[in-house]
DNA sequence: GTCTATACCTCGATAGAC
DNA sequence: GTCTATCGAGGTATAGAC
């Protein structure tokens, strides 16, 4: 079976030089400017060869949105071993910041787009469901032509497409979240009516705004955009002390203001 | 003059029809579909005719933000009333997700798109070095073609196609913001470190991860949104009591826990 | 002066030759 | 497997009829 074998290997390289050239393409230019054109000529291949590997432009998204998001996660686990809770939170924080503010083309495909591109890097099945379950006539980001659009299919080679990132990788990076926030509630850090589950996503909307409108909004930040991530996680952990004794507000302000190092765009 | 005046209102109507027809044309498909066919046919009129009210899409997407934008501020005004800081910052809160709830695609367009878009609603001014002083190759979310897109002319009407909302409502609505939160920290109930504008901004960079999450990603929220919500706005002002005496945490969980009335997406 | 009709571009996707 | 040729839909811009 060898040359199946090289045969595997060679479409699978092949593979790997679209999503390449496509990712080249996204970060200097933005999604919107990613066409089959484009990528063909990148790899000097003719449009049509692209469709015996991706079905459509919307496949090749959704493997790039899936890269991005294994990467965004693989970033989270050394921050697991952080002692204090309030500590690990922070630093997840900062970090999934860091991401969006590096990586921003990448970021805005992965959650400022089509639902759907993050939806099939995540479960896969669930994602159909949540996407027509919402409201009737909305969500829907590009509809655009036919009302039945190619939307199956993309199903068969998922962990192909998908090699370290799905519902697992996903789900640890939530479970870190409300364990810790668990465990501030426990030490009475956090208020006794918190629930973590609730909270861990009122963080993670909490960090996905800051990047987001700093991504889009041309007036946000006025202040340095470290200052405002700090100001958001002293609202949310920075001031409590123990359970008892302590004033319970003011005070507690010599935090480590980070010198404003502007981590400047990369991507990729 | 007054045959002046007549074709100057003629013109306004058709420039009001066009508007319309748009804004409808983005409420049922999103603003990815809208297409000056589109647009052209609704009204009955050649593509071309367009092009003699606006001198792009872009330009008809900008009054369109400006429009949004203008409503979501008139929103605003009635709850400057409320006399408890705190109180009035969660009204604000739940006002500015409501809006985005309610108007999904109204609100992608203002703050999930070009970042112009909302630059041109605002200073008109400011937007074009803004946009350009960011990153080097970044934050450019369409250019597409062309270096040399058409970026200029759009200023001469912006009173016309701006009524209500310049700058000065939007420095309006961040004064509400930054006035509640320093009435707070006077009172002792926020840190004494805390800085109202810089607040003001990680608040709204809340409420904006909020909706955003909400539209886009397909696993948010989990919980029912009003839970995330008042989760978000417990974590910045629900648990602190006055000043001095008071358990630090804990208690208080009486929040009137509306009863989940999904408002659903209206737009319009 | 206004608007219609049309030329010319880019795009996604596919059929069929090789 | 790969490419050429092509379809249909989208966009801008303009020549020229009314």
């Amino acid at each position: 079976m060898g040359i199946n074998e090289r045969k595997t290997r060679e479409k699978q390289a092949l593979r790997d030089r679209i999503l390449e050239a496509a990712r080249r393409i996204v970060i200097r230019e933005g999604f919107a400017a990613l066409s089959m054109r484009k990528i063909a000529d990148a790899i000097e291949y003719s449009p049509a060869t692209l469709y015996l590997y991706f079905a459509s432009r919307d496949e090749i998204a959704r493997a790039l949105c899936a890269q991005g998001y294994a990467q965004l996660l693989a970033g989270f686990e050394p921050l697991a071993q952080i002692a204090d809770p309030a500590e690990r939170l922070k630093a997840l924080a900062r970090a999934y910041v860091a991401f969006g503010v590096a990586h921003p083309q990448t970021y805005r495909l992965i959650f400022m787009e089509d639902p759907t591109y993050l939806g099939a890097a995540l479960g896969g099945a669930s994602e159909a469901e949540k996407a027509s379950a919402g409201a009737a006539n909305e969500r829907a980001n590009k509809p655009a032509g036919d009302p039945a659009a190619p939307q199956a299919a993309p199903q068969a080679d998922a962990q192909l497409i998908n090699p370290a990132a799905s519902d697992d990788s996903s789900d640890a990076a939530m479970r870190l979240m409300v364990g810790a926030l668990d465990e501030l509630k426990a030490a009475g850090r956090l208020p006794a009516s918190a629930n973590g589950a609730v909270w861990a996503e009122a963080l993670w909307a909490t960090m996905h705004g800051i990047v987001a409108l700093n991504l889009t909004c041309p007036v946000f930040p006025t202040s340095p955009l470290d200052t405002v991530i700090d100001a958001a996680l002293d609202a949310w952990f920075g001031v409590r002390e123990q359970p008892a004794a302590a004033p319970p507000a003011a005070a507690r302000s010599t935090r480590a203001r980070r010198p404003a190092a502007k981590p400047k765009a990369v991507d990729a």
